[in-house]
DNA sequence: TTAAAATGTAAGTAAGCGCTTACATTTTAA
DNA sequence: TTAAAATGTAAGCGCTTACTTACATTTTAA
């Protein structure tokens, strides 16, 4: 069977449960009980571990905000054919908001609680993806692969459509698409914005 | 000075202090003592018209969840010139959104709470515009001046960079664009959709 | 082995919440 | 004008919540 270690410490236990909760109820909708019952510890042991729930909550917050890291893409894409590299990095990108939904969730949810902070996450998050792919998109330009146009906004657009495909499936539907479903998508995605970013 | 009739009834000022209440701090967050006192009324008036708080959220998604239409764009794109149409399209659209800018942050925040209802108004909100454009794009495909493609993917794939759009900017960070940042930004998303869907 | 550190059990506190009751006041309409 | 309908005031009830206290038990490490 699996030789892991799966000892974790009470504070990783509590900040497990109460991410999953967050993300399932709201801040105000999951209560310090329930997390601590999820975390299989007691509710005083929580509050040993974080002075309030408001402070359990940032913790939560800076534990998993943490970005993935899209720039290694570069290398791996800059040998590929230009709707390749695209379906690459969408796909990429798809599974990284897949694998983060729960903080996705609360982000959304949550953003009067904390603008300032969720914000700042979102940034980072975000901000770092498109700009690697604006980066991406300029040296094409430059080799005269592309067109001109303002690869910020590009990188925008491109994350767009599919940021809010994946928030129409994930988190408004709950669907679970089949990969076939999914790779349709991405190709046909990809080959719209290919088509009107490509020098003719 | 303005002459429009401004009489209320209580019931309507409770439904839109509920609105921006449940929209700002989520159903949880906002109290009925504090939507009485936003809508000027008793917090007991608010009872006797609405037998609990449940209820008058339910009643404020039924209120407000009303779709705008966009059916009725039709004639008048079928006169323009495709990038015109959908620019044109793209600013309607967004309007739209940011009229509905305080449902769509309940939406957003309250999935959880009414899964099947808040999916349904969604539906019933994106569904239509969706299949509206993908008619648009097939009778311009039968003209012969698109190319092939799967039109209710492109019309997802271009509402959903506008929306995406809008959401990084209006729920996110709560910018008020300006006017012109706003018309460069759908024109270059335009241009590259337009590009990669025209035949040459 | 043993002292200290971490966790559990149990009980409870103070505050806020949705919601109700009883009664006074105002508004509406025949 | 007057009865009925709608609203206000005030008090409070029952419940839940975040959080605390006191003490017993287990785990950890020198």
């Amino acid at each position: 069977m699996g030789s892991e270690d799966k000892t974790f410490t009470t504070r990783e236990k509590v900040l497990a449960a109460a991410l999953q909760l967050f993300s399932a109820k709201g801040y105000l909708g999951a209560t310090t009980k329930e997390i601590a019952k999820l975390a299989g510890i007691a509710e005083v042991t929580l509050f040993r571990q974080f002075s309030s729930k408001e402070q359990l909550f940032e913790e939560v917050l800076n534990t998993y905000s943490f970005l993935p890291k899209i720039k290694s893409l570069i290398p791996e894409i800059e040998k590929l054919p230009y709707e390749e590299a695209l379906a690459l990095i969408a796909m990429r990108f798809l599974e990284t908001l897949k694998s983060r939904i729960e903080m996705i969730r609360i982000m959304q949810s949550e953003m009067s609680r904390y603008p300032e902070k969720i914000h700042k996450i979102y940034n980072s998050f975000l901000d770092g993806i498109i700009k690697t792919l604006a980066l991406y998109f300029k040296s094409l330009q430059d080799a005269g692969a592309l067109k001109e146009f303002n690869t910020e906004y590009a990188a925008r657009a491109f994350m767009g459509m599919f940021y809010s495909f994946f928030s129409a499936q994930e988190i408004l539907l709950g669907k679970k698409y089949r990969k076939a479903d999914l790779e349709l998508v991405v190709k046909e995605y990809v080959n719209i914005f290919a088509g009107g970013t490509v020098k003719k």
